[in-house]
DNA sequence: CGCTTGCGTCTTTTT
DNA sequence: GACGCAAGCG
């Protein structure tokens, strides 16, 4: 019958057959975990397993869904139905929903996203009256979350003197003070923030033996994927879930664990075989996905790390093309290298657009790509970054539905009380938050009552605090009555939302009513999907759920043909024909923040592994010489995982002497030669000329510590202080003729815009621009 | 109270 | 360069 075991290998089989007690599964990048998973699930089903007793903890809602149908399609759907499956915020969000109320939660409690929980504390601090330099909102939001991610509570922080030393050593001794209100806050709110749904799950599964029974019971067969990017806290929610049947299989890969920045812990899979007794350890180590040289570029490189388990990953697929490394200018000229590259492919091998991804370190680089792929009229699709459901008019509106569903919803209040403008000023907030935190009640609380409270409010601001707070209320009314889209629907428009961004007229404004109507169209959408499910209600809540749980990756895309842009965080667990990273620079990637410790840079480099494991036929690497960060153009030296590549798999595109007319700009090139100027000032008592040759690692060790104000000296060569004026007629090498019409900034920022006869308007950097004057006016 | 303006901070990565 | 926040004016 089980014809599906049949599409595995011996090492993917294994896995799948194995019944009860611990495994893991050690999957190298490409190996097939995915479908070990799936036909883990399906075979277990088959061997008479109950779906009701599985749960399977994935890394996107995506992927969890996909895995659903592909069991669907092997089982039955019926019988995949009662899977609990998704990720472990949204898994545990639901478990919430119904145990929650033994911690004195709401089933309707908020959650607060990172920007909720930003606002809330940074107004916490305001209200403590402490200094806001000290006391950095975002810092302390940070810090918050990673003890929630260790399981530290207010009272074991209080508990720990070190924990309470080191705070006050800070300079922040009124951490603590700061952490207890923000949590006795959101418990007021009825809001958990993302920390919250695991770390009160752990609270529930502790102090209530018999929700922990339940759900053990229930749970009898338990299944987490990317386990190597579990933190504390998911690990313990795990832990103490199999601890009865022991059926708990974990799958993952140690080498691309790349989350420690929100707590993963990379020792939950380096140990495993500790925690669990008789642990069966199955290895995936043939990788399916990409070529030779990329496998073996990418083992190169992960064989620099000194923590993680024994595996070799091999392929038996072609050998492929080489990496190719490519260098530019500037990040514009970076991007249009890459849209240049991505068209002239697309046209040589009659590729679909999708079959292109963009990587890059950080979502701010996306810009420069998105200008140069617009201009080649090549589509994409952004994922990441601002996300829709982060954008201040989308937040408005669901702050709305948020306060229908929970008026504790301190956040959403705050938002939306007087937005429109209704005349409800900070001065008013301030007193009812400060009547709120002495009753202990919400602010819709306080506000409900008004009459009976003396608060120094004026008649006139009482009676728009009322009209508020009737307005709340005939929404909730309808929301018992109606579903969510038709109740969405109205509030946009009786609130005045939508009217606000429609008068405002401008091309800005009109976008944001759009992504209204966008949102309203979600809204419909998902009510209409829930219809279909017999179990679910189509209510408000789990709209407002979704929404607060959905990753970019989650949204279903439609089947428009783009190329992908991405965080290589975002694009963990993808894989695309042809993968571009860009900015491979020293600095971005790996990441100024995060080369203080050996573990950091091996997380940086765990990164490059995964994002060079994307890429099935060809990975191009490109970095920049100057590149625009903070509105500044700086020098960026090649990143330190370029030469870690073994030699062998790497074609470098742009050797230096290619006739680039910014040669001046080319620092330390390490496939070439070293810019003799840099190198006299780095041993200006050494008479040895420059090598012609790869630059021994001590040299390029020395030029990267060279401050960029440093080396910035010697790539000015340019027109700057020459006596170019505002009107003079110029020439630009590429451009030809034209006109200054304004010349700004000062010294390497000094700009001139500039009319072209043929190329029009032009802002350009007199530090590069190859101008040469015809007429000084 | 509401709107505009200018200044400071920011960028690592995300549920 | 962009956005959020505080100060200042209407």
């Amino acid at each position: 019958m089980s014809t599906f075991l049949d599409e595995l290998n011996d090492a993917q089989r294994a896995p799948v057959l194995h019944k009860d007690g611990p495994l893991m599964v050690i999957a190298g990048a490409g190996s097939g975990k995915t479908r070990v998973l799936t036909y883990r699930i399906a075979h277990l089903m088959n061997q008479g397993v109950d779906s009701f007793n599985i749960l399977a903890l994935t890394f996107t809602n995506k992927a969890a869904r996909e895995m659903k149908k592909r069991i669907s399609s092997i089982v039955g759907a019926s019988e995949a139905k009662n899977l609990w499956m998704g990720t472990f915020h949204s898994v545990f969000a639901k478990l919430l929903r119904y145990d929650g109320d033994k911690l004195g939660f709401p089933s309707n409690f908020t959650i607060y996203d990172t920007q909720d929980s930003q606002r809330l504390i940074a107004a916490i601090i305001k209200e403590m009256g402490l200094d806001k330099d000290i006391y950095k909102y975002k810092q302390i939001q940070n810090r918050i979350s990673s003890y929630k991610n260790s399981l530290i509570t207010v009272k074991a922080y209080f508990q720990n003197p070190e924990l309470v030393e080191a705070d006050a050593m800070a300079k922040r001794p009124r951490m603590g003070e700061i952490y207890k209100n923000y949590v006795d806050r959101c418990f007021k709110a009825g809001a958990m923030d993302f920390d919250d749904l695991l770390l009160r799950t752990n609270e529930l599964l502790t102090r209530f033996p018999e929700v922990l029974m339940k759900y053990q019971d229930r749970f009898r067969y338990i299944l987490v994927d990317e386990y190597q990017d579990t933190n504390h806290s998911q690990y313990l929610i795990v832990k103490a879930l199999s601890d009865r049947y022991q059926n708990i299989c974990v799958v993952g890969d140690d080498a691309q664990s790349i989350y420690s920045f929100r707590g993963a812990n990379i020792s939950n899979i380096l140990n495993f075989q500790r925690d669990y007794d008789d642990v069966a350890v199955y290895r995936l180590e043939q990788n399916y996905r990409s070529t030779q040289n990329i496998v073996k570029a990418a083992n190169s490189i992960i064989a620099k790390n000194r923590d993680q388990l024994e595996k070799v990953v091999w392929t038996s697929n072609d050998e492929g093309h080489k990496i190719k490394i490519h260098r530019s200018p500037t990040d514009a000229e970076e991007g249009r290298y890459v849209a240049g590259s991505i068209f002239e492919t697309k046209m040589q091998q009659q590729l679909q657009n999708g079959d292109f991804a963009v990587l890059y370190r950080t979502n701010s680089q996306s810009r420069a790509i998105e200008d140069a792929l617009r201009k080649r009229d090549i589509p994409y699709r952004i994922y990441g970054g601002l996300s829709f459901y982060q954008r201040k008019e989308i937040k408005d509106v669901l702050a709305y539905l948020r306060l229908i569903v929970n008026p504790k919803d301190e956040e959403a209040l705050k938002r939306v009380i007087n937005f429109p403008a209704r005349g409800i000023g900070q001065t008013t907030i301030d007193r009812l938050v400060v009547a709120a935190n002495h009753y202990g009640r919400s602010i819709f609380e306080v506000m409900e009552h008004l009459d009976k409270l003396n608060l120094n409010i004026n008649a006139g601001t009482k009676r728009k605090l009322d009209d508020f707070v009737t307005m709340i209320k005939s929404f909730q009314i309808m929301n018992e009555g109606t579903d969510a889209f038709t109740l969405a629907e109205h509030v946009s428009k009786k609130t005045g939302v939508l009217l606000e961004f429609k008068k405002d007229g401008t091309p800005e404004g009109i976008a944001r009513m759009e992504n209204i109507e966008e949102l309203l169209n979600g809204i419909k959408d998902f009510v209409e999907g829930q219809k279909e499910l017999v179990d679910a209600t189509g209510s408000l809540t789990e709209f407002l759920e979704d929404v607060a749980l959905a990753t970019d990756m989650d949204k279903e895309v439609g089947d428009d043909d783009r190329v992908a842009l991405m965080t290589i965080h975002l694009a963990k667990g993808l894989e695309f024909p042809y993968v571009y990273v860009v900015g491979m620079e020293e600095d971005l990637f790996p990441s100024a923040m995060s080369m203080n410790t050996r573990s950091e840079l091996e997380e940086e480099r765990r990164l490059f592994y995964v994002a060079l494991t994307r890429a099935e036929k060809q990975a191009t690497l490109t970095y920049t010489q100057n590149r625009y960060r903070w509105g500044k153009l700086i020098d960026a030296e090649p990143s330190r995982f370029l030469e870690e590549i073994d030699e062998q798999y790497v074609e470098n595109l742009t050797p230096v002497n290619d006739g680039y007319r910014y040669k001046s700009l080319i620092n330390a090139d390490i496939f070439g030669e070293v810019d003799k100027s840099k190198l006299r000032q780095i041993k200006p008592t050494s008479g040895t000329p420059p090598s012609t040759h790869r630059p021994n690692e001590q040299q390029l060790r020395k030029l990267r510590k060279l401050k960029p104000e440093l080396s910035s000296s010697t790539t000015n060569n340019n027109v700057i202080d020459s006596n170019l004026a505002e009107g003079a007629l110029v020439n630009h090498t590429r451009f030809g003729r034209g006109k200054i019409l304004k010349i700004e900034g000062v010294g390497n920022d000094k700009k001139a815009e500039i009319h072209f006869e043929q190329g029009g308007m032009k802002k350009l950097l007199l530090r590069f621009a190859k101008l040469e004057v015809i007429d000084n006016a």
